[in-house]
DNA sequence: ACTGATAATAGTAATCATTACTATTTAATT
DNA sequence: AATTAAATAGTAATGATTACTATTATCAGT
């Protein structure tokens, strides 16, 4: 991979930032250091690094990609009034201990991503 | 909520089946059986059954939304070469155990859904 | 059963996040 | 400096999902 000003760019803006971020709201970020940087650009970098687990993809229920420049194993809380993302780290919380932080559990979904042995047969 | 016969069978189809198929494919198998039902219709009362807690939907990967008819809660692995869906039912698997299973982890994302406490307070 | 109100549908058009495409630019190598 | 190919900017295309609208079907009241 050559190196390029704009993904340096973007892995900044993405490293630097606690939230979860869409493609779009990293887009307008570099586009106040970089005001030509492309969308596309932002797209395809993001798509590169997650691919290369710089950075983590968050499939939301708003249908829009929102990623995390955090890798480290973690779990996430989203409310479905505002969307917001609260990170959730180690020590893995239970569903009791989120109410206790003030946030109500109606649902939950632990989703384990890898390959199965199916693929693994066909990679020998 | 007014009875329908495409609802009724939307649900009948979606229950009946152990995986977690797409909209499209739900549309598919309704079309068997009720050759002129809208794929409109499948998305509109799929929307409706997961707000309602009747089914479940998961944001995968592919970026389309899949549908589980078991609302019973458990986890999910995804294949990240092939894009299959593994129910993943209690006592909770821990990545080791998934591995014995021949499912090789690469990543793990837990998502609690729910609401705020920002939101709470709006609700009052 | 008949009728009115209105929820739900079929079919199609629109939306919008993401990806593909292409001419041009830029990084790295000789 | 010239060469090569990766990366970009800008724009067009894609495709899942949603919106729209005329029509149909359900249900409550007569």
């Amino acid at each position: 991979m050559r190196f390029s000003r704009q993904r340096e760019l973007i892995t900044e803006v993405i490293k630097g930032r606690k939230d979860h971020p869409t493609a779009d709201m990293i887009y307008s970020s570099c586009r106040e250091l970089e005001p030509n940087i492309s969308l596309g650009t932002v797209y395809r970098n993001l798509k590169q690094l997650a691919d290369d687990g710089e950075i983590i993809t968050l499939e939301t229920v708003d249908k829009r990609l929102h990623y995390d420049g955090d890798t480290s194993r973690h779990s996430h809380f989203i409310c479905e009034k505002c969307g917001k993302i609260v990170d959730l780290f180690k020590p893995a919380k239970t569903p009791d201990e989120l109410t206790e932080l003030g946030l109500k559990v109606t649902g939950e979904k632990c989703i384990y991503y890898g390959d199965c042995s199916d693929c693994a047969i066909l990679n020998r």
